[in-house]
DNA sequence: GCCAACGTTGGC
DNA sequence: GCCAACGTTGGC
């Protein structure tokens, strides 16, 4: 059980079908049960499907009608202490988890959030990133090997990322399990990775919506196919 | 439903 | 360790 950062945030809008743009952050439409009683945001939030948001804030968005097949997770490959507990987990230590698989607990976000309960399949491959490191960048390849079920540490008043608000019969957060499939042949920094997209966002090249750039702080994001096999060149060439 | 205050992410 | 960016909260 991998302590990931008890909330990794990001905005970011899957879009089922069509997708326009913007959409700032995406909302669930309440399936059926309308909310009795003030909602908070975050609430609203919580439901489930999203559809192109009212506001649109202007940003672009690579959320493409298209459903993902490829993903890119973020862990601290550093010890580091939040609230007694250590945040660290590296590629190396999903290599030393048993069957060298880990669920992947802990995401507090929402849009994360989808992705782990909606989107991310059994035979999925998902880039393995280091973050809040002195070298940040992707450094593996991993597989998601389970498909989103509640995350057990939401009801656990003990665990850091315990939230009170959440039942069991309706569960607000959710993981995948994911297992190592092999290290990347060489490192790819986000330094690397920084100089592409800025050169893709005037050439219109491949890496010009990365969500690394576009949606820096969410943890669990959407590859597109044009960007993984893009980034998987990489490993071929120096860097 | 707005928005100020606050908290977190994560590069640098 | 700093702090920009941005998500969340809660008063009104």
């Amino acid at each position: 059980m991998p302590p990931k950062r008890a909330s990794l945030k990001r905005k970011i809008s899957h879009c089922h079908n069509d997708c326009d743009e913007t959409n700032e952050q995406d909302v669930p439409e309440s399936v059926g049960k309308t909310k009795k009683k003030s909602v908070t945001k975050a609430e609203k939030n919580n439901t489930t499907k999203s559809f192109p948001s009212e506001k649109s804030k202007s940003k672009p968005s690579a959320c493409a009608s298209q459903s993902y097949k490829h993903w890119l997770i973020k862990s601290e490959p550093n010890s580091r202490i939040e609230n007694s507990v250590e945040m660290k987990f590296s590629f190396n230590d999903l290599q030393s988890s048993p069957n060298q698989t880990s669920s992947w607990d802990g995401v507090r976000n929402y849009q994360a959030r989808n992705f782990l309960r909606d989107q991310m399949k059994p035979g999925q491959d998902v880039f393995f990133y280091h973050s809040n490191c002195k070298e940040p960048g992707i450094v593996g390849i991993c597989q998601v090997v389970k498909e989103g079920y509640p995350d057990h540490t939401q009801f656990d008043s003990k665990n850091p990322h315990f939230d009170s608000s959440s039942q069991k019969d309706n569960p607000k957060w959710f993981m995948v399990d994911v297992k190592l499939v092999r290290p990347l042949k060489r490192f790819i920094s986000l330094a690397e990775l920084k100089g592409l997209h800025q050169e893709h966002l005037k050439s219109g090249g491949p890496l010009q919506k990365l969500g690394l750039f576009t949606r820096p702080r969410l943890s669990v994001q959407p590859i597109t196919d044009e960007e993984w096999s893009y980034i998987l060149e990489l490993e071929n060439k120096d860097a």
